[in-house]
DNA sequence: TCGTACAATGTAAGCGTTTACATTACTAAA
DNA sequence: TTTAGTAATGTAAACGCTTACATTGTACGA
């Protein structure tokens, strides 16, 4: 057997170091159950071929690609390219690497996605939020995949996820502002329909409002896309329905900041005619001028968990189990008591 | 031959609509080579069966994993974020799916992790700035696996890139500084030594400088690393030196943020007492306060050409060729005219 | 000295596709 | 009707690794 033209294979280094193909196999999987002098040989004659793994053939006899996926709406959004570097930093430190599909926020899209990275060998998979049609979960279930959610949490579902308690989290946040004397609130919020964390911080600011004595049908509701300039123009709406709202919640920063933007053009004085209420705590929040008053995600936090849970499940098979992070309230400059 | 327990193979489907694995094969690869009764048969059997080709062997028959590599320094940073986001929708496109791995800018780590990627059997790269060590060049040579060069443009590189020209850019935006009466000028910088972006932004000041009468050595430099923070502290050093400087560039938006937020704090009005101009033009940018003058970097774009650039070369062998992309000066409120 | 246990290594059978080549079934021209 | 040409399908080798099992070598207690 001589060594072909092409890129060398095992078969080469075993004949370069006069060993067999199984020793060179386990020289490079398990260095020591060989013996020092011929992974010494081995080293040798590998380098010196300079070889490199077939990564087909490995996959094909393991059945492992090592190899995560994550399916995201889209990396643009701070807050998801933020959780997907810790997650891809974190999984590297365990031998795995990233393979990323976005979705921008559409559902049909999520389905062909999260099919495409099974496709492509993912040995797990990454998803954001709970709610996805049923039949996806029972193609992950056949082809033996594991998913895990992020970016939500909650005691109820039944799958397993790292994330936070988006109603909770926004029920603290309307308690404060209630407590500060503001009585007619308003919300610009995310499409609630195909995003269950929108839903959830929608709940929440009703949870606390009832608890408070103030009528839920009266938080004034708005549904916009992401981006600023979304924010921006919900924001007008929101003043021209002339409902008297002294609070505006925002579904994320990114809408807050386009609402504070419109605040300034309609001359508005943030927090003292109006205050502005964000959700997620991305750099935009602090530099915003005035700096925003926001919940605070921990992005990475989530990340670096997710991506601890899904090692260990596919290297020791540790069952996945929900991880609830915590938030917590950021009060800058665009919130402030109701004037007496 | 039976349907064996576990996932369905090529065999299965071939069994149970009772015609040969390459007849299965032909109609997944390619339908009209196929007649359209057994294609029709070859489909129903798939669906029953729940029929999913196994990747490894795929990839092993093959040796192809169509799967695109990218590496660079980290996704928090909203310039690659998008441009990211704008490669891998544009490689969806084309049938190819992400692979994300990031270096925090360190070279070493960036070279690891090429290795790694290759290893995955990434098909081709997408690496971020033109230089880095031979060495690794001979390496992906070697395995046959190209990469396309983003983020910079150099009309004297060897190696193909989608890009702008950094040095060209800043130098065009620094004309424009100095013909609004700016004699003195200050540069907060990036780590110039392992980022040749920030080297050829640094170097199209100078460029300005000296082609308008002014000496390049009275440009005061200063160099950091990435973050808001980092940028903050920066400008009071540059403050404190007291050069006098009426103008200060910063080597991207994040620094210019953060230089913008010293100011308010040492009571320094923008632009009237000092001037800041950034690069890159993200989010950040025009939610500043005031608003940032910056030059407009093509990163969705950018990403879209090198994901059509490297699909083109997998599927038709089209060699990769640079591409050029222009920038824009975007002029908004922190810079002004020297006062007379 | 023998026998046992264990460490080190080798042999060879998969893993599930793709595809070159062979075969068979048709079509249409002669 | 024959035949050449083409379309449709089948056969089986190859892709490069891992790993169960077999074999050989070595140390050590009896």
């Amino acid at each position: 057997m001589r060594i072909k033209n092409g890129t060398p294979t095992l078969h080469d280094v075993a004949f370069a170091a006069n060993v067999s193909t199984a020793t060179v196999s386990r020289c490079l999987n398990f260095p020591d159950k060989v013996s020092p002098a011929t992974r010494q040989k081995v080293s040798a004659a590998i380098s010196e071929l300079g070889y490199l793994p077939n990564f087909g053939a490995k996959v094909m006899a393991t059945n492992r690609t090592n190899t995560i996926g994550a399916i995201i709406p889209t990396m643009e959004n701070a807050i998801f390219a933020r959780g997907l570097q810790a997650f891809q930093e974190e999984l590297l430190l365990h031998g795995f690497t990233l393979l990323v599909a976005s979705t921008s926020y559409r559902p049909e899209i999520e389905q062909e996605q999260i099919r495409a990275l099974v496709a492509r060998g993912a040995d797990a998979l990454l998803l954001i939020g709970h709610e996805r049609d049923p039949e996806i979960y029972r193609f992950l279930e056949n082809q033996g995949v594991a998913a895990l959610t992020a970016w939500a949490y909650n005691s109820q579902a039944e799958r397993p996820s790292v994330g936070f308690d988006n109603r909770a989290a926004m029920r603290e946040m309307a308690v404060k502002v209630i407590e500060m004397g503001h009585r007619k609130l308003a919300l610009i919020s995310a499409q609630r329909a195909t995003n269950d964390r929108a839903q959830a911080r929608h709940s929440g600011i009703l949870d606390a409002m009832a608890e408070n004595g103030l009528d839920p049908n009266d938080l004034y509701l708005l549904e916009t896309t992401y981006g600023i300039e979304e924010g921006a123009q919900a924001f007008k709406q929101v003043m021209a329905a002339n409902t008297g709202a002294t609070a505006v919640f925002c579904g994320n920063d990114v809408l807050a900041v386009g609402a504070l933007r419109s605040a300034r053009e309609l001359n508005l004085n943030v927090p003292k005619d109006v205050s502005i209420i964000g959700f997620d705590d991305i750099e935009l929040a602090q530099v915003a001028y005035p700096a925003l008053t926001t919940v605070h995600v921990p992005h990475r936090e989530m990340g670096v968990f997710a991506a601890k849970a899904l090692a260990n499940l596919i290297k020791e098979g540790t069952a996945l189990k929900s991880i609830p992070l915590k938030t917590k309230l950021v009060f800058r400059d665009t919130l402030a008591a109701v004037a007496p």
